[in-house]
DNA sequence: GTCTATACATAGATAGAC
DNA sequence: GTCTATCTATGTATAGAC
């Protein structure tokens, strides 16, 4: 699969998830038509993510945020009711695509190897069309609310362990050698969350995300592969 | 080389590395006693460092800051000229002695598998000696001013070139198999990273830095020598 | 050298006109 | 629905007493 079969295969239009996440907030914003609401909840939240992204959450004024995305104070808090609300529909708008993405791509494989080699592509795949909002999740909900940094890592260990389950199944069926699944699987997210934290340095070397992909999983699998 | 080997061989008090950065900003720094300003520098960059690592640095104020320091506003004042410089100082604290210590501990061997494993040896030593610093110049160099972001990239440049050459040199004597160099010291950064990013999952799972190192090193080693 | 008191700017948040 | 005007809290930074 290239990532540009992926990219439309996806077909997550902005508009598609503001419009669930409207859905999911209809008590807390306050304005009622929905075609002005997810035009405006859109314009709000990518102006959220890419000033995060260049001077942090916490150094993000309101005032930057309202001008940003074209929109007076007072109206800016029609949508949001405080800085930390917004935060919370930051990450929700993210957190619910990604356990859809990962099941329709993951649920129908068998073979170990197979599994694993579309695992990495996924992973990266997705953090590739969203890398902001994977950059702003590492990076800022470490500080703020427990809540939100609970939830944090909550997703960090949770799709741990979906690597971690295949490759346990594939030591289980003699394809892997017997190594420490979990321990494997650690490294490999670590080696996932570069591609976006990084970005400027694979940018800058020309790697494409097809090029990084396939090298991670040459790195892991001679390494599960290697005779004991 | 066992941790706590490593960890006494490099003695790095505080109270040295506190009198070094006060000589080199003898100018910005208001008080004349040494012994006293040492103490009190101790003080505020362990402090600042502390604050930082559970808020965020944008998130900390001066007031916090005095306090945790046990100084007044005032007296912190005289210690620093602004929150910025503050920031170069922690920078400063850090950088000098990561040189220092790499240099000493790689430039006498040769042999190419050898001196990776040093490398990464040293690499998580000094990141587990100084975890807050390592932390806090991943997490929070990134935005601030730009001249302060760009010598966290040199920074993070400099120590994969030198895994890139050691990488070299072992294809070149026909140690390694070919790869590209570049690509794997670039993973192999990402993956002592998050030794000290991650550290709450991994002092969770009990794993101790002397067995990471060698998990990191059988990883990148199986790839580096599979057949061809 | 260190303190208290205070100046001044900017932050988040709201009220009420349009 | 959106705007401008404004409130209050908090931030950085300094002056001057001790």
């Amino acid at each position: 699969m290239k990532f540009e079969t992926f990219k439309k295969s996806v077909q997550l239009s902005k508009e598609d998830i503001c419009r669930d996440l409207l859905a999911q907030n209809r008590d807390r914003i306050k304005i009622k038509k929905e075609k002005v609401a997810v035009k405006n909840l859109v314009r709000i939240l990518d102006a959220a993510l890419s000033i995060s992204n260049q001077k942090g959450f916490a150094s993000m004024s309101l005032r930057d945020l309202s001008s940003e995305a074209g929109l007076s104070m007072g109206a800016l808090y029609s949508y949001i009711s405080s800085k930390e609300e917004l935060l919370d529909m930051m990450q929700q708008q993210g957190r619910s695509l990604i356990v859809k993405i990962l099941g329709e791509y993951l649920g129908d494989i068998n073979d170990p190897l197979e599994k694993l080699k579309r695992g990495i592509q996924v992973h990266l795949y997705l953090s590739e069309v969203m890398q902001p909002w994977f950059y702003f999740s590492y990076m800022e909900t470490k500080n703020l609310p427990k809540e939100v940094h609970k939830k944090s890592i909550e997703a960090e260990l949770y799709t741990e362990q979906i690597f971690t389950e295949i490759i346990e199944a594939g030591i289980k069926e003699g394809r892997f050698r017997k190594s420490n699944p979990q321990m494997v699987s650690a490294a490999l997210k670590a080696l996932l969350q570069d591609w976006y934290l990084k970005r400027w340095k694979y940018e800058r070397r020309k790697v494409s995300v097809e090029a990084y992909a396939e090298f991670i999983m040459d790195l892991v699998s001679s390494y599960l592969m290697a005779k004991e």
